[in-house]
This record gives C-alpha cells, structure tokens and sequence, in this order.
DNA sequence: TAACCCTTCCAAAGCGCTTTGATAATTTTT
DNA sequence: AAAAATTATCAAAGCGCTTTGGAAGGGTTA
C-alpha cells in the first residue's frame, strides 16, 4: 500500500492524502479524520527511503562503534547507553543506524555516512584526549553530540559527560577521610579521556593533602574482572600494601574483591573499595544497602540526554551548541570502612 | 556531490557513470577507470535514499531490542551479539537499524519496519517458547533468522541456536560423575526458550541415573550477579545444601562465588561450579586455566553466522531455510572438583 | 450582480538514483 | 563495399514521497 494507492482508494489526490496525514492546516477535518482511519486500516506507512528523498533527511543518527582487533573488546557500558538513546529515538520517530568498524575504517565510516547522507547526525562515543573525529565532524557538516570530552580539543563543541574528576576527587577524599593513606587506583584506558580526568582526580586530591604518589599503586587497562583482580592480588602481596581501592568499573571491582577474599581479608573492614558505576540494569548496585560504596552516574540516563541534546541541534541547526556536565553521586555502601592498619 | 554532477564533471552521461560504479559489464574499462578515478577523488557515494528507492531495497538489516518497562534490563549478551552480526554487515556494505522498544510496542515496530520498507530482513532475538514474532515475519514477508529456536512453533524457519539442552545435559553428568548428588540449579527466565532448554538438560542427566528433582534448587529468574549470591546463599544454608551449582550466565556465576566465599568454602573444592560462557569479552574466562568450568559458545560468532544467514537468504529469496545447530564445548577450568561430604 | 476572499483541493515538478530501450560508433562478416 | 553484429554511450522513465503554484467552489462584501 503506498501512497498512489491510498489515494486513489480515498477518491483523493496525493497531495491532499499527504498534507491530511503530516498535520498540515489545509485540508478540512473531515477529510483529516478519513484520510486518517483509512490509512490506519489499510496499515499504511509511508515508505521511509521516498519520505528522505524527498524531504532530504534520513530521521535516522547514526553510532559508530570501533572494534579494535587486537581484542573485539565491546564496552559493557554501550548496552545501557545504546538503550537509552534507543528509547529517546523510538520517542521522536527516529531510526538508529549503527556501524561496527575496525578502528582503522573508522573515519572513513563517518565520511561515507556524510556522503551517502544516511544519518541526520551521529554521537561519538569514548573520546580520546584529542579527537580526530569532532575536526571531522564539523569538515563534513554533520550535527554531532560527543558522550564525554576531549581535552585537547580547542573549538566548541556539544558535548554531555559526567565530571569524571571531581567524582574521583570526592571518592579518594571519602577514603583518605576515613584514614586511608594507601590507594590504589585501577583505572580504565588513560588514552580514554574520561580515564584521564579520573585519575586527575585522583592526583589532586592526595596532592591538596601533600601526599605522594606512588607509581606502583596506579594500573591503567582495559576493565576486565580479571585485570582488577590481577591488579588488586599484586598490589596486596608488595611490601606496602593499599589498605584501599578506587577502581573505574563495576566489573573490575568484582575482580577486586576477589583477590581481597582470596587473601583472607574482609572488603569494606581490612580492605576498603570504593568502584565507578554505571548503574548498568545487568550489574546493579542497588540494593537497600549497595554493596560498594560508588560514584554513581547513570549511563543510560546519559544516553537519553545526549539524544535529546542531538535532536535539538537537528531540529533547530541554528540553535546554539550545548554542553552538559553532570556529578556523579557519591553513595555510600558496604565495601568502605576507616583504616584499620589490619593490612 | 551526486550523480548528475558527476557525470557532468567527466563528460558523461549519468547512466554511463552509473553502470562504471556499479561494475556493469557494457562500458569501456578505460571510462570505467576514469571514472572510479574522479568518483574516489570527489569522495563520491551515492546518496542511499535514492540508491534504495530506485532499487526496492534498504541494504538494512533490523534488530528490534524490547526493554520490559519493570526493570530496563539490557542483555549483556546484546553487546557481543551485534558486534558479530555488526562486522559481517559491514563487510557485505549492509546497515544495522537497531529499534529500542517497549515489549508492548515490539509487534507493531515490526508492522512499521514492513511497511516503511525500512530494511531488507530482520533478526529476532531471545524467542519465547511460543513466540508471536515468527507467524507475524512469515506474514509481513520479511526475511528473517531466529538467534535462538521457538520450540512450540511448528512451520519451519530460519534459526541459529546452540544445543542447550545437550550443554547443561554434559554439565550435570560432568557433576554428577564427579559424586555430586545435590546440584543447584541458577537458571534464567525460562519463559525463554534457551532457558527452558537447559533446564530440560539438567532434568534429563537426573532423571537417567534414577535421582529426584529436588525443586527447592531450583531456581529461575533474570540473571544478575545478585541473583546468583542470593540463590547461592540460601541454597547453601538450607540444611541439604548443594555441593555443586549449574548457572546460566558468567555474571550470576559471580554471584554465586562470592556466596561460596563469604561461606567460608573455597570454590572448586568445597563446592563446585559449572556455568555457561557466552565468552563475552569484558567478562572473559580464557586464562590459561579458566576460572570457571563453563559450556562455552561464543555469541559473538553466533552473531557473525546469524549475519551470514540472513544476508544469504536475502540474496537467494528462494534458497531452503537454514538452521543451525551448535555444540557448546565442556572446558574444563578451575570451580569444579570431586566431591567430598565436607558439606 | 460583480468583485473579492477564504477554504479545500489538485497537477506537476523534483529529490538522486537505476534501468529500459535506443542510438551512434566501431568491428566483423558476407 | 554493404550488411550484420558488437561495443559504448545516452535520453528518459520510474521508484514513492513532498511541495510549489494554481484552480475550483462557496461565502462575503460592495
């Protein structure tokens, strides 16, 4: 059933069947109203491909998700996000097009997106300290909105992420407040620039205190279960163990309080941890008392925003960039304790 | 830059230009280098809408993820699944249009797909027993393979499922030969068909030795890491408690270690544990001895297979339906060991 | 009654591509 | 050398929609 059809069925031209189903003020409500319950019984939708031909749009933003292939490493935190703007798209009317590239094709990927003009806009995903995407983004004039930051990148730009250093901040100040001297941090990827603000947290908040820093109580890696809990055995069997943890995901933080029970210690008495979290539906921390004490931010909440943010800019070009930065909580939970001098 | 200006640039006509892109056989391999010469230095795609319009097809593949407004849960499994149907598309030049969904408007967003004509086949994930989806894909007249079986459905179609029930069959008897009588099972929803599967394999491997069910282990429910410490730790301080523990996902096998811990029992030799791998990569179990003893299947090669189907069938409308069948390997790792009464 | 103005509808062009059916240009065959 | 076959190119139609620029029809006003 297209449109020739229906109207033709109706008695109608398609013109008015068109401008009777997209709202537009010319045509009497009664024909409205017809147009309308026919087109519903006969299941009509407008073919999408003749709609963005026509109108020049795609109603469709695109993701580009980068596959390293040294380790087809598929962030867990992309579900929630994806999800999130997912239920904003489906909202507004609009598709997701998503395009798994090897890190190499990348910008390629978003080149040949611009010049088929598939998409209406994209999100970048993960920032890197300095960008090559967002210089080509604007090259190739494509609305984009990034989920976090890039440091180094001097133009403005729309952007939503959480403030991934004063989280940390508060977190290593909770832990040195409560006695603690020794932390080790288990970090995410610092070439990520949310990594990198994390760990500037960090730093900052043992410098404002006079503290050292001490170069073997610092990891940075991919956060596997198994890198936290490598981390955490190593770091707990030196001569000068952390008596407690400040790790960047959930999933690492598990692996951390698996060396903790392996070495007979107690999470949250002899070893405190405090973890990020992402507040990932499948890796929940809620409960009447969370199990680690976390900055929380939830990314799919983020997801929607950096949607929201993204179809306004489409819908309103002129409109100016937005920048959005969010505080993570800091919530208290079971795995943190005062310093004990047990370890 | 299109088509029309295109073909002007090089003296030609749009036809001409057309069938030199697209590897037709009736023009000259001399204006055929030309022009793929010009089109690559003017960074030339043709625009997709007007491609597909012209065509009748998206060179889209549609993956519809319902999200149960309870609680927003986002499979896990979803990440490592579409980075395998995702890298298989973007070999073959086809786009992945995701739709998030409430379950309640998931039929209709498969109606919408059909009759926009938004893409070309679809794949269905996490099929029921009796799924509604697979009488409505033969309706609309989509192609479509089912990641998983339906297995009160009774027409044929395209599927891609591993053998669950024969996975979690081997794992019990893997158990049960190991002297385990009390074995807890940690299923996930078995209004799911995988899981009602396993579940089968779990009865069949009692059954044939002559052992009872025993329905207070038995256990079913979203598979999150809580969920398994909390089935694990009652389970283990009921008064026949399970020496061993069958679980359907790595994040509740998690779960179910750090229960076995707090417990004070060490897991692999007070209490066993086999679980199911999906080899996810940010929870993975490769070590050079695994950490879990674990039926393995990757889903991201499922992802990549499913892919293939699809892509095939859509190319070939008439070729026969496909289904396939996978093994899940039984790797041996270190949460499992004899067992022996200390529980 | 004529002139004018809304309201309601329509014919036709255009979006950028593919593809059909011809037409020139060249080569081969008779 | 003329006829036939082949090669290389093109003009134009069509995919299904939106949108521009009218044009009827009915009601008001002068």
């Amino acid at each position: 059933m297209n449109l020739r059809e229906l109207s033709q069925l109706l008695g109608l031209s398609q013109t008015t069947v068109s401008r009777a189903l997209n709202g537009y003020p010319e045509v009497s409500e009664a024909t409205r109203n017809r147009v309308q319950q026919v087109a519903r019984d006969h299941n009509y939708s407008p073919n999408a491909r003749a709609k963005g031909l026509a109108t020049g749009r795609s109603h469709a933003i695109g993701h580009v998700i980068p596959i390293s292939h040294r380790h087809e490493m598929v962030n867990p935190v992309f579900g929630d996000f994806i999800s999130g703007v997912g239920e904003v798209y489906a909202r507004e009317g609009y598709d997701l097009v998503m395009s798994v590239v090897t890190t190499a094709d990348e910008l390629n990927t978003y080149r040949t997106l611009a010049a088929r003009s598939s998409v209406d806009g994209v999100v970048l995903h993960a920032p890197l300290m300095e960008d090559p995407r967002i210089p080509l983004m604007r090259e190739l004039g494509l609305p984009f909105v990034v989920h976090g930051r890039a440091s180094h990148e001097e133009l403005p730009y729309s952007w939503l992420d959480v403030n991934n250093k004063s989280a940390f901040q508060r977190a290593t100040d909770f832990l040195l407040d409560l006695g603690h001297r020794q932390i080790g941090l288990i970090n995410g990827l610092e070439m990520q620039d949310f990594a990198f603000r994390r760990r500037e947290g960090y730093v900052a908040a043992l410098k404002s205190r006079g503290l050292d820093l001490d170069p073997t109580l610092m990891r940075s890696d991919e956060m596997t279960e198994v890198y936290g809990y490598e981390s955490a055995k190593e770091m707990l069997q030196s001569d000068a163990p952390p008596s407690a943890f400040l790790v960047a995901s959930m999933i690492s933080a598990y692996g951390i309080r698996r060396a903790i029970q392996e070495a007979g210690l107690v999470m949250g008495s002899d070893v405190s941890v405090v973890t990020f979290d992402d507040d990932l539906s499948y890796l929940s921390n809620r409960q009447d008392i969370p199990i680690f004490t976390a900055c929380r931010s939830s990314v799919r909440d983020a997801g929607m925003r950096v949607a929201e943010m993204l179809l306004r800019q489409i819908k309103a070009p002129q409109s100016p960039l937005e920048q959005t930065l969010l505080e993570a909580e800091l919530i208290a939970g079971r795995s943190t304790g005062p310093f004990t001098g047990q370890i």
